[in-house]
DNA sequence: ACCTGAACACCGTTCAAGT
DNA sequence: ACCTGAACACCGTTCAAGT
């Protein structure tokens, strides 16, 4: 007997691959353990050596989504090493073109039952780094440089970070849900407006 | 035989409005049809009389829902009859506050099927005035008013328009779903970040 | 007109049984 | 150890039949 067509010694992998697959062809309400397994070659039933239920499948698909969306992230350091505040610019201005790409991620990483698991103490196995505390870090030098040249004694930390943050979440959201109408190049308008660039 | 029971005659608001309650129960994801009919005293097969199918049912919904909040939108004007500036921030902040209180609300209003058709021409029967075309025109009248204060040239409409959308819309989202670690009052945070009091 | 019940094709999940 | 197939309790949807 073939070891391969029966043993399948990857399958927790080939489930999580074709799971992102799925979730990027039939979106996240189709989304199906059964249709999985059934791509995978493998009963219905299989995916239950590897993964204690649905959910857990979504979380490990989700773990994988997060770090693409880290390493997206990461890259703006290295195109302005020496500016931080074009740093936090072109991280916002990648978090916006990320979701606009991929706009299926949205749904994942947003709505799935990971994002409980971010602030909580149990986080699941595997979820190591998590792009949204990568971005909460760099806004957090950001605004350390600002306060210094600002000399602002209203200056408050957490409502810089949130307003940072909220902008560009919801500017990913709208543009990627094409919720906002316009017929421009919408990547451009995000960009003009995370540079301050319209007022 | 009782007439009530039988031909209950109003069981497509019945429909609507427990299907709504279950939504903020049992959330979007765990919402089902049979259950609403069961609720409702009724055949699972009855809502087809009503509504051609579940989406149709959650459409139903979500226009209703579409109304709360824009009836919520409205009463910004009311506050500050004679400040547009603080008319719009108000507005700002009420929309925050709206999906802070309502939290199943944003699924509803924002993932659901209704937010396909806002900016098509096959609206849903019964779908009339929504609450993002009363923000976004608030929106214009003031971006109008702060073109004329600031002789900008630069001044870029639909970049401010976006730009205000993005961060009420963001900071909805990122505090409804609690994805942004804080210990205060997080409506307090809003209003402060809206009003531009923290820089 | 309005509602029902059986039926169908799908789910997620469990469990005894097979290799 | 790893996978399967039958079984169960749920779905949404269709349709002939009942009042």
């Amino acid at each position: 007997m073939d070891k391969a067509s029966y043993h399948h010694d990857n399958l927790k992998n080939n489930l999580i691959e074709e799971g992102l697959k799925q979730l990027n062809e039939a979106g996240y309400e189709n989304f199906s353990l059964r249709k999985v397994a059934k791509a995978c070659g493998v009963s219905h039933t299989a995916p239950y050596r590897h993964f204690k239920n649905k959910d857990e499948l979504i979380i490990a698909i989700t773990v994988e989504a997060m770090e693409k969306f880290n390493e997206t992230l990461k890259k703006a350091a290295l195109k302005y090493p020496d500016d931080i505040r074009s740093q936090i610019y072109e991280m916002g201005f990648l978090y916006v073109k990320f979701f606009v790409e991929n706009p299926e991620y949205l749904q994942l990483l947003f709505l799935s039952d990971v994002t409980k698991y971010v602030n909580e103490e149990d986080v699941p196995e595997g979820y190591s780094e998590d792009p949204f505390s990568t971005f909460l870090k760099a806004i957090e030098n950001f605004s350390l440089e600002q306060k210094n040249i600002l000399h602002n004694d209203n200056f408050d930390k957490n409502a810089f970070a949130l307003d940072c943050w909220s902008k560009v979440h919801g500017l990913a959201i709208l543009i990627s849900k094409k919720q906002y109408p316009y017929d421009g190049d919408y990547l451009e308008l995000a960009r003009k407006i995370i540079w301050d660039e319209h007022k």
